[in-house]
DNA sequence: ATAACTATACCGTCCAGACGGTACAGTTTG
DNA sequence: CAAACTGTACCGTCTGGACGGTATAGTTAT
């Protein structure tokens, strides 16, 4: 019945192009024929791969959870603690999972529902760890303020250089530190 | 005496129009004939006031630069100090500040230049007014923590109902309070 | 009289998606 | 072995609709 498949390169190299286009321009500007060209990918290839734009963005979903489920369990068995490591991680690094998380935030932005309930779920497990962590009491705080670092960063990377938001990462360490005396 | 001009009552329905667009259902949909609709207008009548697009986006940010400057002003002068007044007025509470936040924020997020400029201003003015009050070392910490109240507005709002945000302030007040001493 | 509109028709551009075709890897059959 | 065939992985073009914006003629309120 059929023959061996080829490999179907493109297909990484869309689902790559369109996160990088989400982040750098915006939602509005990922537009098909955005992303592939920024691929190297005909138009025609792109929807052979993805059905049509939905479809491109279930998978970047995809993808974000199985990152987001991965790096929840690092946090959980962190040395540090998870609060640290939460905050630690919160800082624009350009992982794959910083990027997926900023490009998903671009499609919530634009009232995209899928994207926000998954990025309800992904919060709630952020918020265990750190509560079993630092105790339900301090937890909104330090979930918040790694939000904070990623809102600041949601805002700034892109055509923007970013600066040494590094930094401030010392800055918010000290603070739970004082929290948790 | 003689003939005074009649009250212009479409502009400000269109942009309060807008702005709600933006914060419903985000910047992709609140186009310009969807604009016009909703403000009870015509599609002439509102190019009549905006000339483009972009007018539109201008005085909506004039608008939050406005109200972001008293609202400022208040928080240096508040009893309880301006990082309690902060973490505070960070919570939704569909003010005119937070809609014309929430609304700028949906703009920054298609990469728009000048929004993400007022931002940055804004946000520098704030740091300041918490620095002069918890001191520099803290100050990031508690402007981030507000910051992420609104992260998490921004991807909550709009058709779905907002939940008992307020509860968490209290627990990002008596982490202030822990943080202060 | 004039500002503040309404209503409608229209234009150029952009975009999502459909569609038909091509190149090629492997499989089957004479 | 080789022609015939099959399914995968693409390419390039087209279309229908939406959107930003223009134009213009008429209407209402002051």
């Amino acid at each position: 019945m059929g023959c061996m498949p080829r490999k179907p390169v493109a297909r990484d190299a869309v689902l790559d192009a369109f996160e990088t286009l989400l982040i750098d321009v915006g939602e509005r500007a990922a537009t098909l024929d955005a992303v592939a060209k920024k691929a190297g990918v005909s138009k025609g290839g792109l929807l052979y791969h993805f059905p049509n734009k939905e479809a491109l963005i279930e998978v970047l979903l995809d993808r974000l959870d199985g990152l987001a489920k991965e790096d929840a369990d690092a946090m959980a068995a962190a040395a540090e603690g998870a609060a640290a490591y939460f905050i630690r991680s919160s800082v624009w690094a350009d992982t794959p999972l910083d990027r997926a998380i900023v490009a998903a935030t671009r499609l919530a932005e634009v009232a995209h529902q899928e994207t926000r309930r998954r990025f309800a779920a992904i919060q709630q497990r952020w918020l265990d760890e750190i509560a079993a962590d630092v105790g339900p009491g301090l937890a909104k705080a330090v979930l918040y303020m790694g939000d904070g670092l990623y809102f600041n960063a949601m805002l700034s990377v892109g055509p923007a250089p970013q600066g040494g938001a590094a930094a401030d990462v010392e800055e918010l360490l000290a603070a739970l530190e004082r929290l948790r005396r």
